[in-house]
DNA sequence: AAGCATGGCAACCGCCGTCGC
DNA sequence: TGCGACGGCGGTTGCCATGCT
């Protein structure tokens, strides 16, 4: 069953590419585009098969490619999209112009890997940190004011009441994110999971957050680099490339990737998203980019 | 200097999703 | 609706360079 793999054909070139190659193939791309990999060696002369064309023009010939080593903040964004993608290799790739994903798939399996395991270290010191956030997650519940209302849905999925179908234009969101305020008081002091936060906009648009403390402290650094590459993107994004929230049960997750959850999902402005997480009693020192 | 081990990286393989017929 | 062609992706392989003994 399947198909039979296309460099099986007989006759068809592999291994590494010649100069001469390379130059017939771009000379090839340049001129007519690479509309059908396929048919494209038949055409170009070349003695490859279609993906082996596709894959060094990809890889190695394309002029865009930024060749040479990676720089320590490559490798440290490269880190820092993997612990957000996992091995969504063309997905981090998209967010490093100029380098492909089979590189940084190399540079992860031969560096970036490894660092990540000598710096086990300074996960344990991360994650006292989040201790410390929920510490002060805590505290701010004699001091902060909020308004609080149950979660119903069992699943830890945001409930209908918390995903609002309201949603502000992009272009409104800077603003929003300078004036959006705490609802004036809070009925229980008492940390509760099944507890959400009511925060109100300029609009007195209600906006729920729940207030489990668990959930809080999955919104570390991580999620404001990527937020903060979902920014720089400057498109709309769409949901199922944004890893967060991991799952349904996440509920601040679930309201901070989606505008309350509608098909029309736009992404806030990361200063809204800031705003909102301080207030609701995230540490101020975080982010850290 | 020779042989072996290891690392780096280009390229390949096979699976999957999409699209057109 | 089913099927094949195709592009894209992630995992893996294998060659070559370098380091070590």
């Amino acid at each position: 069953m399947g198909r039979a793999p296309c460099c099986d054909k007989m006759g068809l070139k592999k291994g590494p590419w010649s100069s001469e190659e390379d130059q017939i193939l771009i000379s090839y791309v340049q001129k007519y585009g690479h509309g059908n990999w396929r048919a494209l060696p038949k055409q170009a002369g070349l003695l490859r098969c279609g993906k082996s064309c596709r894959l060094r023009w990809i890889n190695y010939l394309r002029p865009d490619i930024k060749r040479g080593n990676f720089s320590e903040e490559d490798e440290e964004s490269i880190i820092k999209l993997h612990e957000m993608l996992g091995n969504r290799w063309s997905a981090i790739a998209a967010r490093l112009p100029g380098r492909t994903d089979n590189e940084i798939k190399n540079v992860w399996h031969t560096h970036l890997k490894k660092r990540i395991n000598k710096n086990s270290d300074d996960i344990i010191c991360k994650k006292k940190k989040s201790d410390s956030k929920k510490e002060f997650s805590q505290k701010r519940h004699s001091t902060c004011s909020s308004t609080t209302t149950n979660v119903t849905d069992q699943s830890g999925a945001p409930t209908s009441s918390s995903m609002q179908s309201s949603q502000p234009s992009s272009s409104d969101l800077s603003s929003v994110a300078e004036t959006t305020s705490f609802a004036a008081e809070e009925s229980n002091n008492n940390v509760d999971d099944n507890k959400v936060v009511v925060v109100k906009d300029e609009n007195n648009m209600e906006r729920q957050f729940s207030e489990i403390s668990s959930n809080f402290l999955e919104i570390d650094e991580s999620f404001w680099s990527e937020a903060l590459s979902v920014e720089n993107s400057n498109t709309t994004y769409d949901p199922s490339e944004f890893s967060y929230p991991f799952s349904s049960s996440s509920i601040n997750s679930v309201e901070l990737a989606y505008d309350y959850g509608t098909n029309d999902t736009i992404v806030h402005d990361m200063d809204f998203w800031y705003d909102v997480f301080v207030k609701a009693g995230g540490s101020p020192e975080l982010p850290e980019f």
